[in-house]
DNA sequence: GTAACTTTGTGAAGAATTTCACAAGCCACC
DNA sequence: GGTGGCTTGTGAAATTCTTCACAAAGTTAC
């Protein structure tokens, strides 16, 4: 959060940023700021705030982003275009090198700038393209048995958008977006008149 | 999380669930099961657990499900077409009473069961139909002027996939999806080897 | 009916996170 | 070069969250 807050003032020009400022924009508090950044290091120059190009490069460096990512797409369907359309995807150092389907009428179909592939490849693909990261849209009933497969192929992470709950061994990273959750989790505060803090 | 693995042991049939048996599910400890569920209510049953289908209806209940929710989908690009394709929707008490979209060449275009309407009507549709909730599937630029517009129109709940960082007033809430981030999130992960307990 | 076994609900303990508050450092101006 | 005004980095305090551990309550078997 605080990378992307970085960014835009990087791009307007600003030279520096205090913790009061960086804690106004991400909806959290100055002293907050500053221990979550000291726990990185000592980025800041008192008296004056943290440098935001620098600190940006940090953040970067911290996060991994500084390297490319292959990243394989699997389910191309609604979601997945959606992901593959998006570009800030690839700006941010994730290159997708596949999108894999089972359906045989979507095989071989272009897709972007990329062809559909047979979901059958897809072991073989990631071994051979080395691709830590996938990102699952595919329906839920199959999402564990895919997952199962790539990670035997040697997937390192799985961003999965399957409203399923899905299991990995332990040095696999796992992240899962459920759109019916979230829309719950307002359906939640509604009901109960949560007043928030006004950014998310 | 509880709901979603509840409603999969009450559709198995199973008629109680014991703390121990949640946490192994949700990836989480027997203890936190209890914690968080007595927060609401004493739903357990000492020496036998907690019984699935009524304590199913608790959370639904409790999370506002029982009723029926208006929704607006702003964006009829690929991610508002994964939504209103979706399901699981409709059938969580979420209903889509329109499609906004601001491209001339998309507005009156058919779109899964409705038509895509002219976010120009956007606000006074809102404000009649007394839609609380809206998803905003579009473009960052314009992110937070739409915000703007739909609070001014009454809208009460947000759930935003622009990856735009968008301020609200405090009796607004707001969740936001940012993809980018959450790949950002695995490429830490992956960057400094973290090992995760294996369910998400 | 009772003994053995299970499992909840919950105070209390322990751990983690957030906030406070202030010394130390940096800049700018005279 | 000294003074005043900011702002960081960080121990300590306060708060929040999680885990422990056990009495109370229910179930099952006989």
């Amino acid at each position: 959060m605080y990378l992307r807050y970085l960014e835009d003032l990087d791009t307007q020009g600003k030279q520096t940023a205090s913790s009061d400022e960086l804690a106004h924009l991400c909806g959290t508090t100055p002293a907050q700021v500053r221990k979550d950044l000291s726990f990185f290091g000592s980025f800041g120059k008192r008296g004056l705030g943290y440098p935001v190009h620098a600190l940006t490069a940090h953040l970067r460096e911290i996060l991994g982003l500084e390297r490319e990512w292959k990243v394989v797409i699997i389910g191309a369907g609604k979601i997945g275009a959606a992901l593959a359309n998006y570009r800030g995807f690839r700006q941010r150092g994730f290159k997708i090198v596949g999108v894999y389907d089972n359906d045989p009428t979507k095989i071989g179909q272009p897709w972007g700038e990329a062809i559909v592939h047979d979901m059958a490849d897809l072991a073989q693909d990631i071994q051979r393209e080395e691709a830590p990261i996938a990102v699952l849209a595919i329906p839920s009933d199959d999402a564990q048995d895919v997952v199962d497969r790539i990670v035997g192929a040697g997937i390192r992470a799985i961003l999965n958008f399957a409203p399923a709950q899905i299991t990995v061994p332990p040095h696999v990273s796992l992240k899962s977006v459920n759109m019916a959750m979230e829309l719950e989790g307002l359906s939640f505060a509604l009901t109960n008149s949560i007043v928030s803090r006004g950014a998310a």
